[in-house]
DNA sequence: GCGACAG
DNA sequence: ATCTTGTCGC
């Protein structure tokens, strides 16, 4: 908790001049019961067309336990050996988790984007914090607060479904953040980023 | 002290 | 996250 505190203040809460990007890799980990074994997976994709451009998923083992508020500690060294077993450096990080939307406002997007200096954002299916229920329509949402800051926000990610938790992660802003979910969230209420990547390393969970 | 608690 | 049957809806 201390290491956290002492980065938070390190992160950049927006974008670099000119930010672009064309391309976003997904991170997702899936786990084999309560052994340490692990499969991470990093899939890269066009943001234009969603189609993949590249990926990687790599076996390990943790013996870090799940714990709130220090998520990053178990997942993010596995996750940083995926993506440097991609053949290019993607433009941007989209997590699985919180990334300024944080007891500490580090989480692992912010944890994740800090230690590659890639720009990163936190995707999360729950959150921490208050907010209010947004509008049913697609691309609607609601800011998600802590202590009266404002520390991510609530996005109605297709008509009707559960609403996802963005929040900045490192070097972006929380529109940018948004209207890049948006437009990674072609079909379902999942970015394809992390559509992709948790596909990949669940079957290479069963196959290795 | 009690409950809640990203994945 | 993972386990795990049936069930609701398009």
């Amino acid at each position: 908790m201390a290491q956290q505190l002492a980065l938070a203040p390190r992160v950049i809460g927006h974008a670099p001049p000119g930010f672009a990007p064309t391309t976003a890799a997904g991170l997702d980990v899936a786990y084999e019961g309560n052994t340490g074994r692990l499969a991470a997976a990093a899939v890269c994709v066009d943001i234009a067309t969603g189609e993949v451009v590249d990926q990687a998923v790599i076996l390990d083992q943790t013996d870090f336990p799940y714990i709130p508020g220090l998520f990053a500690y178990r997942e993010l060294p596995s996750l940083l050996k995926a993506l440097a077993a991609l053949t290019t450096t993607p433009d941007l990080l989209v997590c699985d988790g919180q990334g300024r939307a944080h007891p500490r406002r580090f989480g692992l997007a912010s944890h994740a984007g800090l230690e590659t200096g890639i720009p990163s954002i936190g995707v999360g299916k729950n959150a921490l914090g208050e907010f209010t229920t947004p509008a049913p329509e697609r691309g609607s949402w609601t800011p998600l607060t802590d202590d009266g800051e404002v520390i991510g926000r609530t996005l109605r990610t297709q008509d009707g479904v559960k609403p996802l938790f963005v929040s900045v992660g490192h070097r972006i802003d929380l529109d940018t953040a948004t209207n890049l979910v948006l437009t990674l969230c072609r079909k379902y209420r999942q970015p394809e980023t992390t559509r992709a990547a948790d596909h990949l390393c669940r079957e290479a969970l069963k196959g290795g």
